[in-house]
DNA sequence: CACTAGCACTCATTCGACCTGACTGCTAAA
DNA sequence: TTTAGCAGTCAGGTCGAATGAGTGCTAGTG
């Protein structure tokens, strides 16, 4: 991958840098004119155009037609990570944009990556995913029962990190409020603090009664599909974004471009592939494993506490996208999310 | 608006019929040999040629060139719904589909919601939009206190209908979980079964202390937000379907169309505008009032237990859609939604 | 040897001319 | 009222020329 540099002299490295930052303000092939007039370099058009031929011989840059400027290739692209990607921080104003969109006391997972994607989608003008952070192996904190007329009763179950998840439970005879709030009362003092299989566990070793048991159950598989959770929430925006780009002027692509966001099926694998925690990671057009993914390059981040519960902050464009800028803003919001996680992730003190 | 009927003899209707039907199928132009051709009429291609021209004068159907077939006009695709919109039933396999995607036992109008978006834009291939119903006015049913660190609890509020809502306290002392416990427990005892006015009347006639003044107030602000709920959730799905038609092989449009549904600002206020419950209704193309949505046809129904809690289902595409099966479908899911609103609706019983 | 000036060449793009074919509007007859 | 037939219209495709942006190459310079 990043073996030997290859042989680029500090001018060649310069010009690639301008011609890519170009291309990205742009979307229009780099004349070598074009990168003489700025200026920073005090050489003639010809010299620019010999080192270009250069360029496209080693694969940095590729031209749509024998006459045309240079267009970047995701070599070029990837050169221009690696030497600058990684510099910009997010702007102050960003910060407070965030810290207005994302409320700690919502305490809710799922509407800090809804709000998440949108505040990320947003400031980079791109898609945005962001998925609510899966969780290894959860606990018990409390739960309650509630009563829904005579033969129903709504299951909350509270777990750790402030998880909250309810469920509809039938029972076959008649149940009160009471009862079922002298249940809830048990349940709490023996099983919180527990996994769910410390509650199978310590469930069986005691002597049931059919309403329990059905209440046990219920909170068991609610507590195992969280671990589980396969078919992982993520929340997507920004895909208004992705087709006001030029490079989706075409119809066929837009669809396609819909078809990547919409479709779960297309980024998962992506998204779940295991990451080192606090480092941004992208992913550039033909990187992808995913044929479907090649026309597009990504930014991605885990977020949460690793090994305990993690989620992923994930922005998505054209190859030519601003890789500074979407780094800057993916780094900035994953910490963000991690620290609110972590602030979750407080045990009983006792 | 539907005055006096325009003078169409019955052939006429049928011309305008297939015509329609026939660019729903295939979005181009028709031809009156092709109407001929179908043999339903047993007339010329001329006579057809001469009842075009009368459907054209009447504004029904429009040309995009002098020379070129009939393409329905907005008032074509409201006689066709007008005729036969409501008539189709949604495939008994559809509503297998939604009977395995949507489970009452989740209890959660959002993944309610969610569910419905996802089978009603593959169903119908095109955009599909359903908002969690807003409630007018919520009771307490149960709230729960859980102790997160020292300073800090999660309450838990469980409302009429199982909505299930959550929030982050931060108390200025030291408090552990018995105490929340046990104020808990009191806090339902005396304000179960409450409006949030209630509550707070309630809590105004009593004496007060810190710690549960704090939950309170906390409490009552979770609920009013639940009955305003400005920022009404809503579940985007199908865009990709959208994209897909041959009307936005252009990529201005398939921007325009990712902003109208992304954006939820523009749909809302049809979204929110009253309605008939049990009724479905249709805007074509320039019946909207908001220029942005003249392009689209929308198709929409009400669902849940009106005054009480209702929700919005929603079909969008081109004007160029199918009705029938839209109508059909829109019609059955909202009903199938009704009906699990309605199961929770149920009062206690004592 | 590195760089530059200048020129010839290439090729996408635009434009207009032209042709073709699909479909209509009209007219006259049944 | 319906039909047959014919002339007319117009979108779309193809072709070729003109345009101009931008290159590759070569010869010349410091």
């Amino acid at each position: 991958m990043d073996a030997a540099k290859p042989p680029l002299n500090s001018r060649r490295q310069a010009i690639l840098e301008i011609l890519v930052t170009d291309y990205i303000r742009t979307a229009m092939p780099v004349a070598s004119q074009q990168i003489a007039a700025r200026g920073d370099l005090s050489v003639s058009p010809a010299t620019i155009r010999n080192d270009m031929a250069e360029l496209e011989e080693l694969g940095f840059i590729s031209r749509p037609h024998t006459s045309a400027g240079g267009v970047p290739a995701d070599l070029a692209y990837r050169f221009h990570v690696e030497r600058s990607g990684g510099t910009a921080r997010a702007p102050r104003e960003f910060e407070l944009l965030v810290r207005r969109s994302i409320n700690v006391e919502d305490a809710d997972f799922d509407s800090w990556a809804r709000a998440a994607a949108n505040v990320l989608a947003r400031t980079i003008q791109n898609g945005a995913i962001a998925t609510a952070p899966r969780v290894f192996q959860t606990r018990l904190k409390q739960l309650q029962l509630v009563s829904l007329g005579e033969f129903h009763a709504l299951l909350v179950l509270v777990m750790q990190e402030a998880r909250v998840r309810q469920h509809l439970i039938q029972f076959p005879t008649h149940v009160i409020q009471d009862q079922l709030t002298a249940l809830a009362l048990k349940l709490n003092t023996t099983m919180s603090g527990k996994t769910p299989q410390e509650i199978r566990a310590t469930w069986d070793s005691q002597e049931h009664d059919a309403l329990s048991d059905l209440v046990i159950a219920e909170a068991v598989q609610l507590m195992v599909q969280e671990e589980q959770d396969e078919p992982q929430r993520s929340y997507v925006d920004g895909l208004r974004h992705i087709l006001g780009q030029p490079e989706f002027a075409s119809g066929l692509r837009a669809r396609e471009a819909a078809e990547v966001l919409e479709d779960t099926r297309v980024l998962r694998p992506v998204l779940n592939e295991g990451q080192e925690p606090g480092q941004v990671r992208v992913i550039i057009g033909e990187e992808h494993a995913d044929q479907q993914l090649r026309p597009y390059s990504i930014v991605l981040a885990q977020y949460g506490v690793p090994g305990e519960a993690t989620g992923v902050l994930c922005a998505i464009g054209p190859t030519r996208m601003d890789y500074s800028r979407s780094i800057a803003t993916v780094r900035y919001l994953a910490d963000f999310l991690t620290r609110l996680t972590a602030a979750l992730e407080q045990k009983e003190p006792k």
